[in-house]
DNA sequence: ACTAAGTGTTTGACATATCAAACAACTGTC
DNA sequence: GACAGTTGTTTGATATGTCAAACACTTAGT
């Protein structure tokens, strides 16, 4: 069973995902465009480290920089974060919302596992958050049993 | 932010997990041993990397070897692989009876998971997992909703 | 204009996780 | 008992991700 090799056969790993997250919210504030200093204080990283990651992403051609050394996403990388912003609050409302974990909690465990869940998992898990937030009758009684058990 | 850093501070790098795992499972067949080769074998990398790996885990107290170097789980490192035994079967549960992934999908997502989960999370995960699984009528009604959003 | 502060890069270091290859020590077979 | 195969370890290599420190360049303050 190699299944578990194929951990870093992801497209990304942790530290690129959150260099891509970095780069994208900050980019919200100016433009789409984000500094090296800022990245860095927002990962709470040195700048080089920062700027040693930005150069694999580069080449990798995810994030592109200008003649200011001003940072900004590539289309590909564009379209990478949007996708990894989206499992992101998916993991974070199904752990709070459905699971009643604590807010602190699901921070910490939705940093761990949102870049790693494949399109489909995060599919069913979308759909399931949504079908848990109706307010039908079915779906208030199964939330009920789910809170009965909570002293666990 | 910098809940992202914390990736690392788990007890248990993923590496080391599936190290700790496979000695927990290859020992159910002799007694709690199980040696270098068949670690090698069974994780699919070379005898020198689990060499080196059970070096640390040694040092860290989770493993330890006898004369003939046969290796077994300590009580701390046993305590650790039962609870990961239980988080893995947990999240296997819930990505293939909730979610509906299929098993090969949620063997990767599952594989990836498995240890980065909290205890905490774990147990509402157990929990819903359970509730799911009943089958009176207003968890029918809901699993029927999830179905029906399947074509997503 | 000068100085101080801030910025981005590079370098050398360390830790983890892996490999291939070489090695020494058993194990088995004839 | 000798030779072949298996086993566990070590070594040197590579890749990632981080740090601190040094460096050069830009920006601000006065």
């Amino acid at each position: 069973m190699e299944t578990w090799k194929k951990f870093d056969a992801n497209e990304l790993t942790h530290s690129a995902a959150h260099h891509l997250l970095a780069v994208y919210e900050l980019g919200t504030d100016y433009n789409g465009w984000a500094r090296v200093s800022d990245i860095a204080r927002q990962l709470g990283i040195t700048r080089g480290s920062v700027s040693i990651a930005l150069r694999s992403l580069k080449a990798r051609g995810l994030v592109t920089a200008d003649e200011h050394r001003m940072v900004k996403l590539s289309p590909a990388g564009l379209e990478i974060v949007t996708d990894l912003a989206a499992k992101k609050a998916t993991v974070k409302s199904f752990l709070i919302e459905v699971l009643g974990v604590p807010a602190e909690q699901a921070e910490i465990d939705g940093c761990k596992i949102e870049h790693l869940i494949s399109r489909h998992t995060h599919d069913r898990l979308q759909r399931l958050t949504e079908v848990m937030r109706a307010s039908d009758e079915a779906t208030k009684a199964v939330r009920a049993k789910l809170r009965n058990g909570s002293s666990h």
